[in-house]
DNA sequence: ACCTGAACACCGTTCAAGT
DNA sequence: ACCTGAACACCGTTCAAGT
């Protein structure tokens, strides 16, 4: 203890009493902090794409080592929550009365997909992380608050909210690998369809192809959230009795 | 080319005209193939977990060095297709009418995301990846034969199968991910939300805690399926007129 | 012809050592 | 005290060379 007090004490002589020419010279290397290095990640992504983020490339946008990273940000996975929640911000959460409840609804949960889908890894970080920052918030909170005002209950909203942005970020996630080509294309899959054997398939053969191309992606996209909306709103109780 | 017929005729000298002996001693080495493959990714899977399972790993469970697999697997994403399809040939997809088409479908829901949250990082795969493979077919068939026995049209039921498989494979995603502490847990979350701006987020704060904790996590997900379908048993036409 | 050793070009994370 | 060079323990994929 007394060591390290001696030791500390000595630091003081060693710390730059002024800046040092370096320093003034090249003030592009701004100091380390959290923010700064969740601003370097955000220019790396929108520099060279999502894919190309890493612990090591972000330290070299910094001029740093790797393991300075490791004093401001625990881990990959927490890096990509605050790079999400900070993504966010960009979103309009605002609603002034003029869009109903359904029609805000649609938009917000497309401009969260589009804004995740816009750069590819990042849906599948969101769908493993919980991005607990404030500005997640505040797209719960529209979300939750355009539900009540459709008149579910608070325990369906709770609900729902998990419902409908897992749908977001998934279709993010699911689009964004199907437009780069690292998943395979339609064409396989038609293909597969095409050879699918009549006599284990017969409901699949008789549909053909038009599961996988019935409808534009939009229209599909669009479906699919006023079908969660819908199902939102028939609710418990009001459950269609189960017939065989 | 004449070179490679010399070169080719040469070989069949160099060829062994009967098994090696290493190889009568060791049969525990059989021949490289596409299915021994998938079927070494299974035990090692098994054995040690999805999140071990990668090309050099299973090199070395195959006794060879990872350039090998690539004679018989193009990439790590078709791999993963393979495996899963494989994996999909453990569901039960059949459907004697005893249980009522919405019973079965919950079934066969609830199995498939088991099995893909099972193996941690497939459900991954899975949402990324068609498992373009004859079982994925199979439980295709099954969930449009289903919704087309509930009375949906041919239309529907292709967006249908899309919309469910999807919520199944992002649930299995998602709860893998909590499962182990690979994204944050829940307490991490109650945090935030205590922490909350009751300015700012006036709804959530008024729900508190409830929005992640109401419910257990086999209520939720019956919850979400039985949401999901009545959404589309409401279909199209049907569909709730918008009031502000 | 079929298979593979060795290399290429990367990763995330840790920790001893520097100032 | 704060920061980081260098190392540890890995990756997927390719290609020249071996038999």
């Amino acid at each position: 203890m007394f060591v390290t007090i001696v030791f500390d004490v000595a630091m003081i002589w060693f710390m730059p009493r002024t800046e040092p020419v370096s320093r003034r010279e090249r003030p592009a290397k701004p100091a380390l902090s959290r923010a700064a290095i969740v601003d370097a990640a955000l220019r790396v992504i929108e520099r060279e794409g999502a894919h190309k983020l890493t612990m090591r490339r972000l330290a070299t946008e910094l001029d740093t080592g790797p393991a300075s990273l490791y004093v401001y940000v625990k881990n990959t996975t927490e890096l990509n929550a605050q790079l999400i929640d900070r993504l966010l911000a960009e979103l309009d959460l605002s609603w002034d009365g003029a869009e109903s409840w359904r029609e805000r609804l649609h938009r917000v949960l497309s401009d969260y997909s589009a804004l995740l889908a816009r750069r590819a890894e990042l849906a599948n970080a969101a769908l493993h992380v919980w991005p607990d920052g404030p500005n997640y918030l505040d797209l719960v909170e529209l979300v939750v608050r355009l539900l009540l005002s459709a008149g579910v209950s608070e325990q369906t909203a709770a609900r729902s909210v998990d419902l409908l942005l897992q749908h977001a970020t998934a279709s993010a996630a699911e689009w964004t690998a199907h437009a780069r080509e690292e998943g395979q294309d339609i064409a396989d899959l038609t293909g597969t369809l095409a050879g699918a054997d009549p006599t284990r398939h017969p409901t699949l053969t008789a549909l053909g192809a038009s599961i996988f191309t019935e409808g534009s992606h939009l229209e599909r996209s669009r479906w699919a959230i006023d079908t969660l909306i819908d199902g939102i709103l028939a609710g418990p109780g009001r459950r269609r009795a189960t017939k065989p």
